[in-house]
DNA sequence: TAGAACAGTTAAGCTAGCTCAACAGTCTTG
DNA sequence: CAAGACTGTTGAGCTAGCTTAACTGTTCTA
């Protein structure tokens, strides 16, 4: 049960994944991305992106030389593309499916979108273009579900078939409530 | 645009997260967590146990006397429960939802499981059971769901409302063959 | 009850990312 | 075409997490 140490092997890091897709929205933008535009855009000190640059230089996700305009290798722009598509379709599951709010899905998407895979990326996004879609049974399910209050408040096998030895939602909200409480004080 | 700079700030970090269900999982399996139990159950060395213990202590969420047994404080537990029952419905929803492969939904549900909101599990939970339940809309939609073919093949609006200028699949299935053919390699 | 075997801690050292302060290179403008 | 303004780099220093090696403390057994 090794899977956790995993984490810092993954492919780039959030910090990485965050300068690439800021490098490609800068080109995209205003065509061009210089260490100063990124450090603005991240909000993030100059000297941290020269070496944040050097290790994705050295990770050949980037090019870039001294004092120059930094571009994305070919690996560089598929990761920044992953990743970005990984984010647009968070956020869209969250919000239109799920229907949590804006900013809890943006943050949400934010955290994860470099560390879901592209198998669940694209699965989630076959889901929620199918329930989005005209298809009637996808338009009777929004409905009743829409309609069907929480499940799982009395915590028996027929109101909830996901809780196994405990209710899992009740830590769950539990949870939100600290949240909110803590925002008041 | 600063959210990407709160990964550093949440609550408790990857490891954190890790080592606060690896303590309640020793209780209850043995009754006990010690750092040599933390350590092989974790594959990491004693003296890395002992020094994230150090931190778990000043942060309030172990108790924890030299040579003595580990114990979670309240907000200890709380959140190695709020973890867990994360990962849980996670899994579930990527499983038996998404369809993915148990080997994928585990190793994502591991990367993201302290990251997701309580609000988002808490609707991945409520959608995941009202899909297993035995109301006639959520089984309609399911059996239409399955024999439907992807979409997004023709990337036309009527095909998929998900994607907007450029068809997020196409990248993220690319992400997918690149990974098999790196694991055939 | 000595001493081996084991459990736990300390210490030094590594990488990743960040900060600020100081320096260097480039550009603009009078 | 030089002065000052701006942009970019270097360097020192910080924290988080990990490692190995060496040490200390505890426990079990002959």
């Amino acid at each position: 049960m090794d899977i956790w140490k995993r984490f810092g092997e993954k492919e780039v890091s959030h910090s990485m994944a965050h300068y690439l897709q800021a490098v490609a929205s800068l080109k995209t933008e205003k065509g061009h991305a210089r260490v100063g535009d990124i450090a603005s855009h991240l909000g993030v000190s100059k000297s941290g992106v020269t070496s944040m640059l050097r290790s994705l230089l050295t990770r050949g996700l980037i090019s870039h030389e001294k004092y120059g305009c930094v571009e994305l290798t070919a690996n560089g722009q598929r990761l920044a593309e992953r990743t970005e598509s990984s984010r647009l379709v968070i956020t869209r599951f969250l919000t239109e499916i799920l229907g949590v709010s804006e900013d809890v899905a943006s943050e949400d998407a934010c955290m994860i979108e470099h560390l879901v895979s592209p198998e669940v990326s694209v699965e989630l996004l076959k889901l929620t273009s199918f329930m989005r879609s005209e298809h009637p049974a996808a338009k009777q399910f929004l409905q009743a579900y829409r309609v069907t209050p929480h499940h799982c408040t009395d915590h028996s096998p027929e109101s909830c078939v996901v809780c196994q030895t405990s209710c899992l939602r009740d830590s769950l909200v539990r949870e939100i409530g600290a949240a909110g409480e803590q925002a008041e004080a």
